[in-house]
DNA sequence: CGGCATCCGTCATGATACTG
DNA sequence: CAGTATCATGACGGATGCCG
């Protein structure tokens, strides 16, 4: 509800009064990779308490920026909150703050929770279809994740895929240190924050690694979007 | 000041830690037509109030998004408040907020109050460079702004040009409509809402208005911007 | 235990008055 | 004009309780 709203004749405004509370977009972050339950959702923003997850989420169903719908068969959840069409309009917002808060942004530090959700968002922006159809497998704190690369549309997803390629792990500061390009591919291997382990066909990890690289670009500055 | 930081390890949550605050984006998007004077900006968002205003432009200015310097010489205000690179790059945030609240935000409100600063942001993002080069005025509730078409930039300012090619009139209502598409500029034409007078040299208005339209492409729907 | 609702303390925000 | 000071209110953070 726009309980506050601005009233401006102003699409950005208007924009604004449904998703410009505190939380609101970092939610929708979280569910552009999937839906998602209340428990893992809540998990997955330290800070956030019940209360207001519970009120956020029923103004964005009212908005018709997210839909709960019953889990399917087998998941740990009963219910799945999902983005809408207009939820999942919100993503080029949510890239352009991305891109801003990289370059603009202020300094993580090393107490910051770090999702693996956010990966996901990352290389989606990032993605360069087209290379070589790898199964990549990053892994981290006990979690994992998994990649399709080379295909037309990115495909990620959390949980183990059945015949990786290659493994990727580091803990969550390396990952960040990747994606982020605060320090080269190369030097965070030969550090050994970053480990590789060969996938079920036992191909050399080497030139996947470097596959992997170049399909998200990490290795070059972030595209900057324009007006 | 991130005193209320969400501590993320994701560029998502370090922007909105610097931006994600009540009213902070709807400063950035008025200050994204020029530099302005407290008082200006005051005036323009109604419902913010002068001790918030002053906090929020103090810490926008620590946060290196906006600077203040002296005003100059003819000015009605001492200083203005402008943004630096950091806040010029926040264009693509607001960009991608204004398509997003035009296409799925809550519909205007008669009540809703209308700066002429928003028409120059929503101009901008809709602009084709290269037409015929005419100088336009918008007149509207007291206030005149001036346009540039067919310059390779736009170019779109508040105050009456010298020597305008056509001066259009209307009220804020009805430049809503113009620029949101409710209603076609035909339509707006035949009802009266928008008026048509010949500028200093005389030519007929109605070819410049159909370059106007053109320019800004006010009688297609706007580019979804990409992820 | 998942999925909230309730209660309470704190802080951000809104309204008004006042000052250099 | 350009803010600062003061106070009231509502939003938010934290804990806990309820109900299947």
């Amino acid at each position: 509800m726009g309980s506050r709203s601005y009233r401006q004749f102003c699409s950005v405004s208007k924009a604004l009064d449904l998703v410009g509370e505190r939380w609101t977009l970092l939610i929708v972050r979280d569910l552009l990779a999937g839906a998602m339950g209340y428990s893992a959702l809540l998990e997955g923003l330290p800070g956030l308490t019940t209360n207001l997850l519970a009120k956020r989420l029923k103004d964005l169903t009212a908005a018709g920026i997210l839909e709960k719908r019953p889990a399917p068969t087998g998941e740990t959840c009963k219910a799945l909150y999902a983005l809408t069409e207009a939820g999942v309009a919100l993503g080029p917002i949510i890239g352009a703050l991305a891109s801003w808060g990289k370059e603009h942004g202020p300094a993580p530090e090393p107490t910051d929770s770090l999702n693996f959700r956010w990966v996901l968002i990352l290389l989606g922006r990032h993605f360069v279809p087209d290379g070589p159809r790898w199964i990549v497998q990053l892994d981290c704190a006990a979690k994992s994740l998994q990649l399709r690369l080379g295909t037309p549309k990115f495909e990620g997803v959390e949980g183990t895929p059945m015949t990786p390629d290659l493994i990727i792990s580091a803990d969550p500061k390396a990952y960040y240190e990747l994606l982020f390009e605060s320090t080269a591919p190369e030097s965070l291997l030969e550090s050994g924050a970053v480990k590789l382990t060969p996938g079920t066909a036992g191909d050399p990890p080497l030139p996947i690694w470097k596959d992997f690289i170049r399909s998200f670009q990490l290795d070059q500055p972030a595209p900057t979007p324009s007006t």
